[in-house]
DNA sequence: ATCTTTTTTTTGACAAAGTCTAAAACTGGA
DNA sequence: TCCAGTTTTAGACTTTGTCAAAAAAAAGAT
């Protein structure tokens, strides 16, 4: 994030101290759930409430400032770099989340191959499996999505 | 579902009430929530408890026998139909879920352009749009995901 | 500056979706 | 029948988030 306190009054946002400790939390911490964000945003300005963190996020996120991603299992997560239509990849373990390109050669996976009369607006793809940490700890995968291990070429 | 009986069996499960009617309520209504499996069982045999509802809802999850689908924004949804690796369009207005096949031509998508050391066990692609009703209503995208719509051709 | 109006922030209650725990009810054998 | 192990149930609890009203802060008009 350049300036957020240009991004917010480019929004038409007043700029309030929430909402810059909120933003650049957003910014600081990638993937951060909106708990972690409030802890790391009371770092810098001493105190904001729960209610307030949720509002900013969900403002930003209305703005497009932020974009919020919702993997199973797992709160909300914020991240500042939109835009781009980059996916996710998380560890089923630890939650860890990595961004990754949209997929090589013309995203072929977006459109869906019937798509039911819907008007599609985007094509969301996470990733599942374990990081590299939780492999050497000898993690299992999360009994809650078993299987279904996917076979490129059926 | 063949036949429900045989396959708690065929999976070490002691065949019960509460789990015949689980399983053919989510038979019966694919990409129901828990609570609409609970009234589904409920109007076949009188009752059931929530509990027993995710008890048996999970176990039959662990043991691969349905999946459970969590798309942002709604309870955990499931569904009978496993072992091939279709994946799902959710009506950002009503929820209402279909089907699709995996991407056509070779499934590309499910590699990742970089996995970051992840061993990936699962593509998890959702497909976000309008159902044809609610485009006939005038839905908006919700807020809560706003733009992002797909460009495929960047 | 002062007063008014609107927006933000805070507080505390509430809601939805699930899990945990312990007790009760059921199994299926010896 | 009696016992040991499962299942089911009831109810409390947790997590993540929203709602609503009061308090505080900011913005505008005079």
């Amino acid at each position: 994030m350049r300036d957020p306190e240009a991004t917010l009054r480019q929004h038409q946002l007043p700029v309030t101290a929430q909402r810059l400790a909120v933003l650049r939390a957003v910014s600081r911490h990638p993937h951060a759930t909106a708990d972690a964000v409030a802890e790391s945003a009371r770092e810098e300005i001493g105190a904001i409430s729960r209610q307030s963190v949720y509002n900013v996020l969900n403002v930003l996120t209305e703005k497009g400032i932020i974009r919020r991603i919702q993997p199973a299992d797992s709160p909300a997560r914020y991240e500042d770099r939109v835009g781009d239509n980059h996916h996710h990849l998380v560890c089923r373990s630890c939650g860890k989340t990595e961004d990754v390109c949209c997929a090589v050669g013309g995203a072929p996976c977006l459109e869906a191959h019937d798509d039911h009369g819907f008007k599609i607006d985007e094509a969301e793809v996470i990733y599942w499996g374990l990081c590299p940490a939780c492999q050497r700890a000898g993690a299992h995968a999360s009994p809650a999505r078993p299987i279904s291990p996917h076979h490129h070429h059926d």
